[in-house]
DNA sequence: CGTGTTTGACCGGCGC
DNA sequence: GCGCCGGTCAAACACG
């Protein structure tokens, strides 16, 4: 990984002393020009040194990431292995576990491919499932909610269809109709396992911008809701089933409530996996659900451990804490369709928390399990510093002597700060590792939601600086063209949309558009005042 | 002129 | 069977 940063900060202190010494030269006498020139060397080889640091917590940083990419797919294989010691098991523990397998660290992976993966080979652990799990992972940049993994029988004599109906591809209903014809219970149980993911965000904004391109194809004011829904289907290529629905929220028209559902069936727009990601992560934690709920405490309660959502930014709902209406009369939780919220409009949860439970007061129908991750916007626990990618790391050390240059702005530094003082003040940093440590190990949906965050930091922090980001803001995807800039969402109106603050966690390769950071102060606000 | 949005019509599912 | 409702289609329209 090549060192701009740290070749630019050489670059500049060169710079600088130059320009130093040649003001030097007009006023002064040789002696001090002398002084000044050793002065200048002494300093250009601490610059030397610092750059050395530098470049070597950068190998590290790597190191780190290569390490922690061994042991996801150490994990995977022994997953694999456990897997291969179950004798003879039933459709539906297939089924559950593919779920939980299919996890989609991104781009679809078409269920029928992965459950044929499992089923073809009685012996799953073979290096082919292994490879096939590490390419994708490798090229994922999507997400995949998991609702067409469970949908068909692999075992049906009639693979093309399945791939129709459980795989990518959303079809015109009309469409569907004339496949169903003999098939019913597959077509089915693909309605009935289709995951949505809602996300609900503060935004003055007609849209939320997630990074994907939507093309607008509909609007119906539905019941309950003063408010017009928008239909959009993704538009970054021509035959991509996903849909988003967007609606604000009738109780507060300040909230926007964005649906997803379906599957990208093409590379994503950097900008757009972390909520894929995201998403992704839900849908599998929704869809895992009957491994970790809970009887007897209501329908559903979720059992993920609050520091480790809150190392992503992720908070469950505390019972005390968020606001919860969830338009009880919109199709957003209609009975077909287990959804799983994610909030970004809630308050965090308190730090120490360690067990958080999303009541199920939001839940719309007891047949499925309905989820609320609060995705907080009003305390940050990542340093934004990731937002410019890896020098996040090394923002406070260097800050602290020179100013500016790697310095991404003093929010930043803030935010960094903060973030230490945090950790300082409310828990140990050992204690956190330890509950991170058990819950990745306990959590195979866990595991690949943190895979897939950092993926996207990672896949994304090295590409990105905010000024190309902007520009490539402005360039317009072409049909067929592979699609990797990271550009607003043009179905926002005026280019308005609301770069939710979400992405800002996730410390994407964010570049927000001038008319995105003007006209959404919601977000700018929020930011703020978290500082 | 190409692309995206708007909006009324249409269709299918569901409840009564 | 009928009506309601959510979701989709497609022609008309707007915009750059």
């Amino acid at each position: 990984m090549p060192t701009p940063c740290v070749v630019g900060l050489e670059e500049r202190s060169l710079e600088s002393v130059v320009a130093h010494q040649m003001i030097s030269q007009d006023h002064q006498a040789p002696d001090r020009q002398n002084i000044e020139l050793e002065s200048a060397k002494a300093e250009m080889g601490e610059v030397k040194e610092e750059n050395e640091r530098l470049k070597m917590m950068l190998d590290k940083i790597e190191k780190d990431y290569q390490s922690l990419q061994l042991c996801f797919f150490d994990i995977i294989k022994q997953e694999a292995s456990k897997r291969c010691t179950k004798s003879a098991p039933s459709h539906e523990q297939i089924d559950q576990e593919s779920e939980l397998v299919s996890l989609c660290l991104g781009r679809s992976t078409p269920s029928h491919e992965l459950k044929r993966d499992e089923k073809g080979c009685n012996n799953p652990c073979n290096s082919k499932t292994i490879k096939d799990l590490e390419w994708k992972y490798n090229h994922n940049i999507g997400w995949e909610s998991t609702e067409q993994l469970a949908s068909s029988d692999p075992s049906s004599k009639e693979p093309n269809k399945q791939i129709v109906e459980a795989g990518d591809t959303w079809l015109p209903s009309k469409t569907l109709k004339t496949m169903r014809n003999g098939d019913d219970e597959i077509s089915q149980q693909t309605h009935v396992k289709r995951t949505r993911v809602s996300v609900r965000a503060r935004c003055d904004t007609p849209t939320v911008n997630d990074g994907c391109h939507w093309r607008k194809y509909g609007q119906k004011i539905s019941r309950g809701n003063p408010c017009p829904r928008a239909y959009y289907r993704c538009a970054v290529a021509l035959e991509c089933p996903v849909r988003k629905q967007v609606q604000r929220c009738a109780e507060d028209m300040s909230i926007l409530i964005a649906t997803y559902e379906g599957t990208h069936n093409h590379p994503l727009p950097m900008s757009a996996t972390a909520m894929a990601s995201a998403t992704s992560a839900a849908a599998s934690m929704l869809l895992s659900g009957s491994s970790i709920s809970e009887p007897g405490l209501g329908s559903t309660t979720t059992t993920i451990a609050a520091p480790i959502l809150n190392a992503f930014n992720l908070n469950l709902l505390d019972n005390s804490g968020a606001k919860r209406f969830y338009v009880p009369n919109s199709s957003l939780t209609t009975p077909l369709f287990p959804t799983v919220t994610l909030d970004l409009t809630a308050p965090p949860s308190p730090p120490h928390t360690l067990f958080n439970r999303s009541s199920s007061s939001f839940v719309s129908n007891p047949r499925f399990l309905s989820r609320s991750l609060s995705f907080s916007s009003s305390e940050p626990t990542i340093p934004t510093g990731w937002d410019s990618g890896y020098h996040g790391y090394t923002a406070v050390p260097y800050n602290k002597t020179h100013t500016g240059f790697l310095n991404p702005g003093k929010q930043s530094q803030h935010f960094y700060q903060s973030y230490l003082e945090k950790n300082d003040q409310a828990s140990s940093q050992e204690s956190i590792t330890e509950t991170l440590t058990k819950a990745i190990a306990s959590d195979p949906t866990f595991r690949s939601a943190i895979a897939s965050t950092i993926s996207s930091m990672v896949g994304g922090g090295a590409t990105h600086d905010n000024q190309g980001g902007v520009e490539r803001l402005c360039q317009k995807p072409k049909w067929g063209e592979p699609v990797q800039a990271v550009y607003p969402d043009p179905s926002a109106q005026n280019g308005k949309a609301c770069q939710t603050s979400y992405f800002n966690r996730f410390s994407l390769p964010l570049s927000v558009s001038k008319s995105t950071s003007a006209s959404s102060p919601t977000i700018e606000d929020q930011m703020n005042r978290q500082v």
